[in-house]
DNA sequence: CTGAAAGCGCTAACAA
DNA sequence: TTGTTAGCGCTTTCAG
């Protein structure tokens, strides 16, 4: 009765095509709703594929055309915000009838040249790259072999489209609400950065940036502070400790992310000082976490899930257009004052 | 100057075999380390494919051969659980040389199986799935067709290999743990299941299960209480608010996970109780959220990284030996007691 | 509207 | 040890 071990073998367009009494080209028109099927050939050749329970193979599929799948490089599965991203993405892919494979958590350049070459490796037919570091170079390289859309990064290239927050404005509401909450020193915990290019297109070192401008809008010069560390819970905790350990320490720090000022938060416990009392915290993404009501930490809201389904709109339009000009959005965001910044009155 | 919008054409083996002037098939040797390839042309290839900058394409070699790469398959990415597993298979794939694609966050049976099947067609060498919720006549299925092993879920298949933690004992650690502390009224918050399948072989319905065995262990079978919502946050948030209205409200709340617990202790919060004085709470998974200080919350700790590296490891042994009997590995949790069921004594 | 045939990049038999 | 050849499953000319 059984098969033996032989890895049981596919049901191919071969199959289809006999078992509808057509040929392989007519069944790969149906496949593709391309031009030159009339409909009874179609109904034909669907309920074979039913019948044998076809599917077809993406990489086979990916040596001619198309493969139907986009890749989504995530810089990190841990924060919380690049899901609302994804949710975005995918929610909008799905019903346009494509499958969406997430490249791994990378950090620097080597590791997301790994995964983008992988990406292009298995025929994707689209990339959408969240917050990448890398080089312009290296992304007008990708972008010159498969349809590509950055998302959070600011650069306007020529070769791919682009979605990103204002977060210049961003960073304005935060300081703006600081500071009529009464806060003159106001640190910062940043992401840091180097590289020119990134200096100049990376959104955190966009946010410092607007950090700065705002500082100074208020006459504030004199106050600005940043530690640089990086967008992780411990770049949140080890910045939160420097700046606890100046010998004016600030009354308000506002974390680059989410995902900081819970590191934050965790150094000020630490220290035995209350939050908003001797140090309010505000954030950046206006996560789950945010909202979450032990923490009810005060965000900037970029509309992550928005934010994914713009770019996956832009993918779908480049893959259908290779040659359009290159589209690039911003989005400007909203602030959600909550308890880290504001003692509710009772 | 500038080529036309012509995308650039990629290097080929064909490509790499002119510039060394060898034959194709000595390139493809030399590319998989394959017997039959001097020293000399060895490195006249690997030259060659350096000097053009050559890559394996991946979706090609899948129609003969192996793609070196591997499907991951997620739950959910919000749950920072499955970060601590992804890292583990990450760490150990990437040394053995493999490529890593993952499947987004899926909910049931049907997103299961449309991210299993996508994986197939672009034929991934191997795919680990973590806790899936497929019935076992899918996973059978799907690893009869390609070399597979399940992270978490409990059922022996003879076609699969796994590895799973002992829910059993992980849930008689926190009654223990809250027995001690002399709690009595002790409920749960579980993930609703009436597949007798997953019943039987889901984390979560095992944890239920062990719960139920400890607290009948120390004869508190009439304090058995369990609100079956499901493993998000919102679940804990729910199920915590089901639990705290009931006449004779528990004195403590085992979440089945981590981020089951966040939702209870907003619940709780919002009820203006305290804890662990009011109401205390253990979570499971251990999840840097546990040990974030502001939660500090008692939880399991499954070790989740570990348990991604033994399933790398168990999918690259399937895939050199497709015929070896399956093995199932069974870790033992240990219990990290914090402070939403210690009051630290001063 | 339909189908035969070539070929995508690679690997696996087989021959030399 | 090396090279020749025939596909893998699909799409794409190009005839019918």
């Amino acid at each position: 009765m059984r098969k033996t071990a032989a890895p049981a073998r596919r049901v191919t367009i071969v199959d289809v095509a006999r078992h509808a009494n057509v040929s392989t080209t007519a069944v790969s028109k149906v496949l593709r709703n391309a031009y030159g099927a009339s409909p009874e050939m179609q109904a034909k050749v669907r309920q074979a594929m039913a019948d044998l329970g076809y599917r077809p193979h993406a990489a086979a599929r990916g040596m001619r055309g198309q493969t139907y799948s986009i890749g989504v490089m995530l810089p990190t599965i841990r924060n919380p915000f690049f899901a609302d991203v994804l949710d975005g993405i995918t929610e909008l892919l799905r019903d346009a009838g494509y499958q969406v494979l997430i490249g791994p958590g990378c950090n620097g350049q080597a590791e997301e040249a790994r995964v983008t070459e992988t990406m292009i490796d298995h025929s994707m037919d689209g990339l959408i790259l969240v917050a990448p570091v890398s080089s312009r170079q290296h992304l007008d390289r990708v972008a010159g072999l498969v349809p590509t859309v950055t998302v959070g990064r600011h650069g306007r290239s020529a070769s791919y489209d682009s979605v990103a927050d204002d977060d210049i404005t961003g960073a304005r509401l935060v300081v703006d609400h600081l500071v009529e909450l009464g806060h003159r020193r106001i640190a910062h915990i940043d992401h840091l950065e180097n590289d020119p290019d990134r200096l100049a297109e990376m959104p955190n070192a966009v946010r410092a940036d607007g950090y700065r401008q705002a500082m100074r809008a208020h006459r504030l010069d004199e106050y600005i502070d940043i530690a640089s560390t990086s967008y992780t819970q411990e770049g949140g905790y080890l910045g939160a400790q420097q700046l606890l350990s100046r010998l004016h320490r600030p009354t308000a720090i506002f974390a680059g992310a989410d995902i900081v000022a819970m590191g934050a938060l965790q150094a000020i416990a630490e220290a035995g000082l209350a939050v908003p009392d001797d140090v309010a915290v505000a954030g950046y993404d206006n996560t789950m976490f945010a909202a979450f009501a032990p923490i009810s930490l005060t965000s900037v809201d970029q509309g992550g899930r928005q934010m994914g389904r713009n770019s996956a709109r832009l993918i779908l339009e480049r893959i259908a257009d290779r040659t359009r000009p290159a589209t690039h959005m911003k989005l400007t965001p909203t602030l959600a004052p909550r308890r880290t910044t504001v003692t509710p009155t009772p």
